[in-house]
DNA sequence: TTGAAAGCGCTAACAA
DNA sequence: TTGTTAGCGCTTTCAA
């Protein structure tokens, strides 16, 4: 590993006039000289110290992509097709803009700010964290922070987020299954914050406005841990007849629901419609192929950098709370009901 | 962000002295010192600067993960389950060891050699890269190196590599189809180096102990990345009558060639059987659930991180050749010929 | 057009 | 038991 001032010796000249040429400050530089050093840094290979300049620049090139950690139903949370695509196209896009990202596992705040301040990072994506934990993270760090679908308090900062317009999404869902003659449609979710809060809501809204009653235990809970989801899966076959159709804020979900259906000789879409969330690997492969709203984690990678570097940049955001539109895929799950 | 020097002014002490309660150096220490130096690290929540104690200590505690990027048939790599469960396992053990990671998505021997010096990792975990990157890799860097599956020149070097026994593996599913009454056992994979290779010759080799002819014709190749998927599924429908059953060298495979028959009223496994291979949340959520090879990425990847720390640690390893051992998992696609 | 020198925060050999 | 000091590699201000 060749250091500058090695290169400096070599050429019999001072670090200064090297790390001028390496850095394109050669307004001031005869051109032999720069091809002189540049000759040299080619033939030595030489690269950088990250280290040694974050310490003299205060800043480090390193974005830190933080994951909230989260077990649902004993599921390892990069087994979920989505978020590991959006790593997928976080990376990319990181790399492409010449930074370097460290990944890290975990939605603490706490954590998140040591891994910032350890790092120097210049620029954290933070996604799927609980408001308490966002608002922690901006509060306790002066570097600029992008939010993948978070939800946060009502506290005046303003976070930059980027997400899914899940009401939106949701209420078209519903139209859609209204359109179709379902009156009694249940939704399914394992929480009731944050995304899934907000998909709920399109689908109360949806009922409503096309004079529904939205009825309280057809909203299926999948929040407690404790229950395996086999239990709550023998409910929902139990519970089949109160309802024509069943909305489920996932694809996950959905998957999990007809599959066990059909496995016990219910007929989706005969007997019962389904549909999903998310568009993911999942809802399209299986059999039938899920009808469900697609979502583009790749775009929301893409996005979620590209601001990220304005930031870093200090150039203005033209929009703070970013929500990208989804879309609805109708395939088979779902019966026309006359 | 405060300092080491600013603590020791705090307390009017040498930062000598701080760093040494820092790292536990404490043997001539008195209690009251250490009290005092822990007090004010707690108080004004010191956290170390990384990059100054990398380039002084020449040590980052980085660990460059990298995983060969490719697109096989425009599929995003992160969205294959198994890779993304792989990292996950990977992220969560090196955190627990205490180090960080940083992700890069590339394959070419430059670009990790490339992190590798600009970050000074401690060392590096590379997941499915070519024989080539794997030489260039070890050979230029004097880093500790974990490969996760990837192939080698036979070039005397000592490439430690966690692997499975793919060609056990696929020698078991071979035997396993044979008992079941198969005689025309056809192979499908999109490549033929690596582990597809070795699965390829699990396959060959249970054919001829049990006394089967291998033909040429029965291995399909879907390597041309210019052939849209669609029209390999195709050929194969036209094909099916050629083969009792078809051996996939992944579960993405099978599920694509499953969906695309029965779309097509093509029974499995009545009308012909498949087999996959990985046993992703793809094989085991299709219907019918697919019989496959089961491995475990959650293993592959603690063990990979392990091995690395030996490494870093430079304690010995028992074994360079690391061949985790599948599980033949028996579904709902393979017919009894009798 | 180029160079000298200080400083970023931390560590460790050596001195006291 | 604690302190002094040089040095890790790079940047940048100011001087030449």
């Amino acid at each position: 590993m060749i250091t500058i001032k090695e290169m400096a010796d070599i050429i019999g000249v001072s670090p200064t006039t090297v790390s001028n040429v390496i850095h394109g400050r050669v307004k001031e530089t005869s051109k032999e000289m720069i091809e002189k050093v540049n000759k040299v840094i080619e033939e030595y290979n030489y690269i950088p110290n990250m280290s040694a300049r974050t310490l003299s620049q205060n800043s480090s090139r390193i974005i830190g992509v933080v994951l909230k950690y989260q077990l649902i139903k004993g599921k390892n949370i990069m087994q979920d097709p989505f978020n590991s695509e959006i790593l997928g196209s976080i990376e990319k896009n990181i790399s492409e803009a010449g930074y370097y990202m460290m990944f890290y596992s975990s939605g603490k705040a706490d954590d998140v700010l040591h891994l910032t301040a350890t790092w120097n990072v210049d620029g954290l994506i933070v996604i799927g964290a609980h408001a308490k934990d966002c608002q922690k993270i901006v509060k306790h760090t002066n570097k600029p922070v992008i939010f993948i679908d978070c939800y946060f308090y009502n506290d005046g900062i303003e976070y930059v987020n980027i997400g899914l317009d899940d009401k939106k999404c949701a209420y078209k869902m519903t139209q859609y299954l209204i359109e179709e003659g379902h009156k009694n449609i249940a939704f399914l979710a394992d929480n009731c914050i944050g995304v899934d809060e907000e998909r709920f809501r399109g689908y109360a809204e949806g009922l409503q406005e096309n004079g529904l009653l939205f009825k309280e235990r057809n909203y299926i809970n999948l929040d407690s841990d404790l229950i395996p989801l086999k239990d709550n899966l023998k409910q929902i076959y139990r519970r089949r007849k109160e309802f024509t159709a069943l909305f489920c804020a996932s694809d996950y979900y959905a998957m999990e629901v007809v599959n066990y259906l059909m496995d016990n000789k219910i007929n989706v879409p005969d007997d019962i419609s389904v549909v999903g969330f998310d568009d993911n690997i999942l809802g399209s492969n299986m059999r039938p192929r899920l009808t469900t709203i697609r979502q583009n984690p790749t775009l929301k990678g893409k996005i979620a950098v590209k601001c990220l570097m304005r930031l870093i940049r200090k150039q203005p955001l033209k929009k703070k709370n970013i929500r990208l539109s989804g879309q609805l895929i109708i395939r088979d799950t779902v019966r026309k009901i006359e």
